[in-house]
DNA sequence: AATGAATGAGTATTCATTCAT
DNA sequence: AATGAATGAATACTCATTCAT
């Protein structure tokens, strides 16, 4: 089901985020998509181009993800925490391309330069956020940009135990949606005014 | 300088943290070092052996950073400060161990259950600080784990910007101790009780 | 001409039984087979498995040629000279492979338990005949395994002029049929009754 | 105990046996003679050269007992007998030197041409002894050679349970002077006179 | 004489990529 | 469009040999 290009990118995905770029092999990516090898060659030129598409994949879907969460009529805070639900569900269903875009990607320096990209795109969104939320006297004065990097710390941080291992039942059930708002309150009672 | 056995650990070090474990190649590691690609197989039995080694190394060298931080006569805030001080100078200084050593490795599942115990034994010394911060009075009521998830988070964001290429020397002079002091202080505002 | 696959098989009985296995390379096995050495292990996982392989088609090949000889209504003693003279034809026309399943194999622990495994078969197969032969009274009474370890060494001993050397060519043409049979007539006469 | 000299070709010979000339290493020769394993190459120029004094050392011992079998004054059968004693008792004693001198050695093309020589010396040595039985009426008119070769091959197989495998303690036990005796009685049985 | 340390030349094996069908 | 077959280039690891002490 899915165009071959889709079950490509699919297997690819998956597999990336297990086992690195180095370590996954062209051939186990067309195992995973069910089809030959070489046939692979058909939709990307090379292996870095199936990393590439890869990641611009689920970049653009991350990207989605978050659309329409940003000028609502409400307070910042409610704009930010909207987000930060959305980067969480995000997490919660699309794991593995959350391991690609994981802020550490340790392989293949041109994709590092390309998530540290990703990195830049959502601080400016954040400290934007940041700098009108103080504008408006809704938050203290602080360095937007420093801020945001803090928020988007702490938004990896309380994702970070849905990353790992699949077995690891027990951890992931932990991670409830009520206990990442609490988490990130505590970075809002941080920057609050008064 | 060095005996060779170190030469060969710093070399495999910065080598690890700039192409990841699957990339790199034991003749560069050799290169580097400035001999044969045999006499590593002198030192280490093979190239997992090295990785192993290297982490041990960064491991070690970064929990001595943290010794003698822990108990002092002060607040809890003071010492969690000077722990995410030692913290923040060790990056500065290991930046190639502090990219290892850092929460996402996405390579060889066995290095990666190595990390997640560090990450394990790091939260555990936050959590249990804040437990005793919230005991004394000095921190509103949260969950002490949690809290410690964040500010794990949190300085891994503000160092961030120390551990990527060698030749942003712009970004990095922006990251200094003091901005990373302010960074964590809206950690403290979030979780100091009134 | 033949598989991809039957031409290294062949490329490798030669080259194990000029050189053993150890010193035998899977590049030259490539090479005498007009392959490119990856393409060697696209029918055969490993060197040990071309080895396993080839011992396997060796062994086979000989069992075939020795097939059919053994219920035939006459003397004991004609069965056995068949058997022989399977075995004479089967050493000058498969040469290599002859070598191959030469008693002694001075390398690799796991084929020589095969090889070891092979013989005990052709001493079976030898004694059997042997047993019924004194039965029958028309060999006098003797060990029958003893004796059919005597008849495998004179066979390996009269055939072993044409393992060795393809130049040798003088001595190979010394080693007749006609010279063959003399020399196992010497075994039975010291068997034979009375 | 013993030179270090001694030492190496001991422990050479029991590895070569075991193992075969390429797959046995010098630093194992080293390890088993205890010493270091640059001293070996103070007594020996290279691998082959090791190899080559071993067998050496091998073709004087085993020369060496068979030394004074010759020429005695009984009957030829007697001296045969003698001499193949001495054989079985070599085997017996000296199993890996046996093994090494053995007539198939599938490695290293030069040491095959050595053993060659070897055992066209044993033959003649037989054949001259049977052409005498032959002379004197002993033994019935065969080709001396082709009888020397079947005698060659009735000893080599009547050894061969000892040179397998160190634990096949059961086997070896089987394998006793008085069941040699009879089996070379079959030989003899086949050429005598009358 | 003895050896620890060092290494170049090799060896099995893998894998991205090409090509004929 | 799809793929099986083929392979060159790389890579981890080994080992005989040298050399400084």
């Amino acid at each position: 089901m899915g165009s071959k290009r889709e079950r490509i990118l699919h297997a690819a995905e998956a597999l990336f985020a297990e086992k690195g770029f180095t370590a996954a092999t062209v051939e186990e990516v067309a195992r995973r998509a069910g089809i030959g090898k070489s046939t692979v060659y058909e939709y990307f030129g090379s292996k870095d181009e199936i990393f590439r598409q890869t990641l611009k994949a689920g970049l653009e879907s991350y990207l989605d993800a978050m659309k329409g969460r940003l000028k609502q009529p409400c307070s910042v805070r409610d704009v930010l925490t909207a987000i930060a639900t959305a980067h969480f569900n995000f997490v919660k269903e699309h794991t593995f391309t959350a391991r690609l875009l994981a802020d550490e990607y340790n392989d293949t320096p041109w994709a590092r330069q390309w998530l540290l990209g990703l990195r830049e795109r959502r601080i400016a969104m954040f400290s934007s956020l940041i700098r009108q939320g103080i504008a408006e006297g809704e938050f203290r004065l602080v360095d937007p940009r420093m801020a945001a990097e803090v928020l988007l710390g702490v938004l990896n941080a309380l994702c970070a135990p849905l990353l790992n291992g699949k077995n690891d039942g027990k951890n992931k059930d932990a991670v409830t949606i009520e206990r990442f708002h609490r988490g990130i309150a505590i970075f809002f009672e941080g920057i609050l005014a008064k």
